[in-house]
RNA sequence: GGCGAGUUACCCAAGCGGCCAAAGGGAUCUGACUGUAAAUCAGACUGCAUCGCAUUCGGGGGUUCGAAUCCCUCACUCGCCA
């Protein structure tokens, strides 16, 4: 599992900040709210009871929830009291995408899902104290609502005009894609989960994306109309990179936070790769490191960029805050050993071996071609992709380009034990030898 | 329910009987340059393979020597009318 519980004891926001409020916008991550005024006050006085959710689409979550993630931490580090959502019945619905409608998956893989989450949910918040966490899910209080009894009370509340207005339905309906029916009821259901988090724990605040915001006011307009209370609502930016590209992906994969899924090694790399326009922001977002030290690391960016420190910063701050300081230490040492200046051969086998093993690795006798090699390792997708990097010049064994597909492991390294195979600059992988 | 338009490779988007494995752009990958950056330039970008072969243009069926391109049908999407 991972090793966040040990860096919880760590965390604390900055204290040079007059409240919690400030820094969330000193870290870029308020993007829209309601009543800003209002907001603060709330925030600056006594805890509050708050809640994100976050919807099964996947076995795990990824950076993008890990955003989310942090603000709930950093609110609770200023004294309120977090409540964890998962979606177990918002995720058998799914949230309207901008560009098509959603596949359904079945009740089993949702159910599956929701455990996952929640277990990585409870990994970045503290259960103990005063305002300690709790975890929800929105399947306890809505498999037992009939659909009469869902359209009488809580349909009632809903006009059709105000829901098509969100930008999640409006967009919806401009494209050829359209809206099922399903999907369109999707906010009533998330705002139903903050009334009843309101009516429960006294919950008065929803955090989320800014991609939400629209199911975020669906419930603050609830809560006000049938209970004629005061909720409020943050929606964090969405995260982008300066050269216009998605962020959160590495050669078009997602990065997950469960450590089967994107290693720590590669998840340590993605954010050694950080732009250096992007590097600060993300450091503000995803690290807890004081606004003094973040606009030290500004300068040594703006000054020494080829230092790469701020970089070497922040991969090691998000890898240790995800996977524990013991894989990051792993990562690194990896890294050390396979970019480092000296060569391959001047490694000890068993700090070479360990390298191999945190990178995606195959064991293989000595007659698979190096083509093969490329495609067992995941390297590349398929053998014709394969041959392609190699024609292009940019497939190394060991350090040494590659020249023909169809040579072995036995003609290139006869007497090794284990080889690094690389793909262009800084894609390895681990051979072994058997 | 009626009429019209549409469904092309990861995304957008041309093609409208052979010269189409399919223009162009984006994304992605490789190389040069670098700091395991960015920008820029060059190349690649369905699969398997020694010219070549196989599968692809929503699904199915047909016409034709030959179809992404024509016809029929089914599904889905959009728009207008009811």
């Amino acid at each position: 599992m991972s090793g966040t519980s040990e860096n919880l004891s760590i965390q604390h926001n900055d204290p040079s900040f007059p409240s919690v409020w400030e820094e969330l916008q000193w870290r870029g991550l308020v993007h829209v709210s309601t009543d800003e005024v209002e907001l603060q006050r709330v925030l600056s006085g006594e805890p509050i009871t708050f809640y994100c959710g976050f919807d099964p689409t996947a076995p795990s979550l990824h950076l993008g929830n890990l955003v989310q993630l942090l603000v709930m931490r950093r609110l609770q580090l200023a004294g309120h009291k977090p409540l964890g959502l998962v979606g177990g019945s918002t995720g058998l619905i799914g949230d309207p995408r901008p560009s098509a409608e959603r596949t359904l998956n079945t009740k089993d893989v949702v159910a599956d899902w929701v455990n996952r989450l929640r277990g990585q949910v409870e990994n970045y918040l503290s259960f103990e104290g005063d305002n300690a966490a709790r975890m929800v899910n929105n399947l306890d209080w809505t498999a037992s609502l009939s659909a009469i009894d869902f359209l009488r009370d809580v349909g009632k509340h809903y006009r059709v005009g105000t829901m098509l207005k969100k930008d999640a339905v409006s967009a919806r309906l401009n494209s050829e894609a359209g809206i099922s029916y399903t999907e369109f009821s999707y906010q009533i259901l998330q705002g139903y989960d903050f009334l009843e988090l309101y009516r429960t724990y006294g919950c008065t605040l929803q955090t989320g994306g800014s991609d939400q915001w629209g199911n975020l006011t669906s419930g603050t307009d609830l809560i006000h109309r049938v209970e004629r209370g005061s909720a409020h609502a943050i929606g964090t930016p969405l995260i982008t990179n300066s050269d216009g590209t998605k962020f959160g992906k590495s050669e078009g994969n997602a990065i997950w936070l469960d450590p089967e899924m994107t290693s720590p090694y590669a998840f340590y790399q993605f954010w050694l790769n950080t732009d250096d326009g992007d590097v600060i922001p993300r450091l503000k977002v995803f690290s807890f490191l004081s606004r003094e030290e973040i606009e030290r690391l500004e300068s040594v960016v703006a000054e020494q960029p080829f230092k790469r420190e701020a970089q070497r910063v922040l991969a090691d701050e998000v890898t240790s805050l995800v996977h524990g300081r013991a894989a990051t230490d792993a990562a690194i040492a990896a890294a050390q050993a396979l970019f480092g200046q000296g060569d391959l051969e001047s490694l000890d086998p068993r700090t070479l071996e360990a390298a191999l093993r945190e990178l995606p690795n195959t064991t293989t006798p000595p007659t698979t071609t190096l083509a093969q090699l490329l495609v067992d390792t995941g390297l590349s997708p398929s053998l014709s992709a394969a041959r392609r990097s190699i024609a292009e010049g940019g497939v190394y064994l060991d350090n040494v380009k590659v020249q023909s597909e169809t040579q072995t492991l036995a003609e290139t390294v006869p007497d090794a034990a284990m080889a690094v195979l690389r793909r262009g600059k800084k894609t390895l992988a681990g051979v072994f030898i058997e």
